[in-house]
DNA sequence: GTAACGGCCTGTACGC
DNA sequence: TGCGTACAGGCCGTTA
């Protein structure tokens, strides 16, 4: 499922792969995953350049000449694949750039949750999920300042409140888990209840561990893989999800796996215990 | 304003 | 073997 990590490298790799090369036709082959009529976003994109990439959160902004931006959100298993013209297309394949240089950017995705909305340059920010996020997971963007105040008025607990994109963009499910693991936090800890230190290691963690699954390229779990067709490595560094039965890398522990709020949670009971007010 | 929950999808794992 | 069912999960829209 791809989380920051992943379309950050999707991000890199379309760069690499497709920035500066001209679309000749579009192909919509599944009307839904389109804010607009196929027919219109097919046009509007007809002879069009792909200039840039950019990202905020886990959402891609394409950047198309004469102001426009497609706005290519993966959700959990969304992917961009480069093929010549004339390869079989995959079963799960939605939509297809013809390029004029013979090559076809398709976008891959099995479940069909991916959204691709096209608007003019500058309203990307009023694409729903877009007008309310967070701040990105950087040491410059998510400072302790903000953390301290957001943290300190919620009392929802800590897991499914890392997952919310509007208090912290780009954590998804396998980083929630491990950021928590890493700062020693319960997964049911109220998030006001978060002792300044706890809010601090907290910080430190996810920017970090953000940085470094980005620069092992992202983790590959299911169908996931990048821009490239070659596979992330950082599952080969999980502490927690998916290791359910398996011993906590700190203590021994049998890590547990819970259900919060509808999602599958990994946690060490040992190194994560839930604690009392601190009232600081 | 905030919080909780159903729905969207399909492949995989499991029980019988 | 084959069938049915539960489960995985990010995000939106709706409801409380």
């Amino acid at each position: 499922m791809p989380e920051l990590p992943e379309v950050e490298t999707v991000r890199r790799g379309l760069t690499e792969l497709v920035a500066g090369s001209r679309i000749k036709t579009v192909e919509v082959l599944y009307p839904k995953m389109v804010n607009l009529p196929a027919v219109d976003f097919e046009k509007a994109l007809q002879n069009k350049e792909i200039v840039k990439i950019d990202r905020r959160g886990k959402y891609l902004f394409i950047r198309i000449n004469g102001g426009l931006t497609i706005v290519s959100h993966l959700r959990m298993e969304g992917k961009y694949d480069v093929e010549p013209e004339g390869t079989p297309f995959n079963k799960h394949t939605h939509i297809v750039f013809h390029l004029t240089d013979g090559r076809q950017l398709r976008y891959n995705d099995t479940r069909k949750f991916g959204r691709m909305n096209l608007v003019q340059t500058g309203q990307e920010m009023m694409v729903a999920g877009l007008k309310t996020i967070g701040p990105e997971p950087t040491e410059k963007d998510l400072t302790l300042a903000y953390m301290t105040k957001v943290f300190g008025k919620s009392r929802k607990i800590i897991k499914p409140f890392l997952l919310d994109q509007s208090k912290i963009a780009g954590l998804g499910n396998i980083y929630a888990d491990e950021v928590l693991w890493l700062s020693k936090i319960n997964p049911k800890q109220p998030v006001n209840t978060l002792s300044l230190q706890e809010l601090k290691r907290l910080r430190k963690n996810i920017i970090d561990e953000i940085q470094r699954a980005i620069a092992g390229h992202g983790t590959t779990v299911h169908s996931y893989s990048t821009a490239y067709g070659e596979a992330g490595n950082f599952q080969n560094h999980l502490n927690v999800y998916g290791h359910q039965g398996e011993p906590c890398p700190r203590c021994g522990t049998p890590i547990e796996k819970i259900k919060l709020a509808q999602r599958g949670t990994h946690f060490c009971p040992t190194c994560q215990v839930l604690h009392g007010d601190h009232h600081e």
